[in-house]
DNA sequence: TGTACATCAGTGAACGCGCGTTCACTGATGTAC
DNA sequence: TGTACATCAGTGAACGCGCGTTCACTGATGTAC
C-alpha cells in the first residue's frame, strides 16, 4: 500500500493535509501543490477529486464545520448544571463554539471564511443551537412569539465575539475570560430576547437552511466553482 | 503637475488606488504592483511609504476604520428618534455599522481583517460605541454595575451579525431587514445587560485601547512588519 | 539672490519564486462474458 | 477461471503568470550660507 499507484483515499487525504497546512500556515498560506507534494502526488492527481482549489477549500469548511456540529451536539448534551439551569445547554453551546475557534484559530477562520457555497454540512452549528432555542420555548424559558430569528441573535453574538477575537480586534489575557464572558453573551442575549416586545421579525435564513430548501444542489465537489461575483 | 516626476502625495495615492482595488477585486485580490501601475509610478516606488505591502494593508484598514469611527459618530448624534427613545443612539450604531459593512463588503472586510496592529484609529468605533453606553448609564438606563465590558457584548452581536452576512453564511432576503433585526440586536443585547445580576466581569481590551495604553508605539508604517507568530 | 550640496522620492531592471491548471500519457483495477 | 476491454486514478512536463522585494541609479527639491 505504501508505494500503490493508486492512493486509495486521495480525496480525503487531500482534506487532511489541506487541514494540517492550515493549520501550520494560515488559512491562506498553504497551496493545492504543497499538499499534494505531502502526500507524495503529482499535484495534478488532485484534479481528479476536486475541480479547483477552491472546491477543495469549500469541501473542507463543510467538513470542519460538520465537526464543530458534532462537538456542539455532544456540548449542549453535557452541559454542566443542565438539570438545574434551563440556559446551561444554551451557555455550553456557546462556550462550545468559542472554545472550539481560539483552540483551533487557522482552521476555524478558513472554515467560517471560506467564500462560495459549501456541500453540506450536518450537523450544522446552526441547527444544533436552533433546536436548543426550540427547547427554551417548549420548557417555557422563551416566549414562542419571540422564537422566530432568535438563532440569529445568539448565533451572531458568539460569532462576532469569536471573530474580534481571531482578527485581533479584542484581546484576552486568559483563556479562562473567554468562557465567563462568552457565558455572559449568551445569558444576556437570551434574556434580552425574553424580554422583547412585539417588534418586528424580518425573515432571516442560513445559507445551510436555504441550501437545503433548495432542490437538486447536491455536494458536488467535481463541478466548476461558480462565478459569484 | 500631471508629469511630474514626484508624485506629491504618493502616500495617500497608494491607500486610494489600494481601496478602489479592494473594491473591484475583493480584500485580498489585488497586489502592491498593480496599485503602483495604476497610479503610472513603478512598483519599487511604494517602498518609499510602506516598508511592505502588509504596511499598506494596515494602513488602509486604520483609514478605513477611522472613516468607519466618523460615519458612527454621525449617525448616533442623527438617530432618529433619540429624544423620545433612549436606545436610539445605540441603535443608529448597530444599524449604521452593518450598513457601511454590506454597503462596501470588500473594504469592510479589509478593514476589520487585517493581521497585525494596526497605526493609531482615530474615532475608533469601539470608543464610539462605549461612549454610548456610559452615556446610557448617565441616563439611568444601564445600571453602572452591569457596564464594565458591556461595549464588548453590543460590538460582538453586531461584527458577528455582519460577519455572518459578509462570509455568506446568512442570507437577507431585503436590505431592510437588515435594519431591522440589526435594531432588534441592538435592543435585546442591552436589554439583556441591563437585567443582568451580578456575574464575572472578565476585562477584556480592544486591541485599539491596549495600543493607547502602550508606550511608545506610534503608527510607523515604514518599519518592518513584526512577526506576529 | 545665487550657488553648493544633502536629502528625498522617483526609475527600471532583475531576482527568485511558487502558483493553479492543462495535457497527453500510462499503470492498475473492475467487469462482462 | 480466463481474457478483453473500459474506466479510473495516477504521472510528469509544461504553460503562462504575476508576485513582493532589492538594488544601483538619478532627477527634483529644499536648505545653509
Amino acid at each position: 500500500m505504501a508505494k500503490a499507484y493508486h492512493h486509495g483515499d486521495l480525496h480525503n487525504a487531500l482534506l487532511d493535509a489541506a487541514e494540517s497546512l492550515v493549520r501550520e500556515r494560515g488559512a491562506h498560506g498553504w497551496s493545492l501543490r504543497e499538499a499534494s507534494s505531502r502526500l507524495g502526488v503529482s499535484p495534478s492527481a488532485a484534479y481528479h477529486h476536486f475541480a479547483s482549489r477552491e472546491m477543495l477549500v469549500r469541501s473542507l469548511s463543510a467538513r470542519v464545520l460538520a465537526g464543530l456540529g458534532r462537538l456542539l451536539t455532544d456540548a449542549v448534551d453535557n452541559a454542566p448544571g443542565r438539570d438545574a439551569d434551563p440556559l446551561a445547554r444554551l451557555s455550553a453551546w456557546s462556550v462550545g463554539y468559542v472554545r472550539w475557534a481560539v483552540t483551533d484559530p487557522a482552521v476555524a477562520q478558513l472554515a467560517l471564511g471560506a467564500p462560495g457555497d459549501r456541500p453540506a454540512v450536518s450537523p450544522h452549528p446552526h441547527d444544533v443551537l436552533a433546536a436548543e432555542l426550540d427547547r427554551l420555548v417548549e420548557v417555557g424559558h422563551l416566549p414562542a412569539r419571540n422564537r422566530p430569528g432568535a438563532e440569529f441573535l445568539v448565533w451572531s453574538s458568539v460569532h462576532g465575539f469569536v471573530m474580534l477575537i481571531l482578527d485581533g480586534l479584542i484581546r484576552v489575557e486568559d483563556d479562562a475570560d473567554i468562557d465567563v464572558h462568552c457565558d455572559r453573551i449568551a445569558r444576556a442575549v437570551l434574556n434580552g430576547v425574553s424580554v422583547e416586545r412585539v417588534a418586528a421579525r424580518p425573515v432571516l435564513r442560513s445559507a445551510h437552511t436555504e441550501r437545503l430548501a433548495r432542490p437538486g444542489t447536491g455536494g458536488n465537489v467535481k463541478e466548476a466553482p461558480a462565478d459569484e461575483r
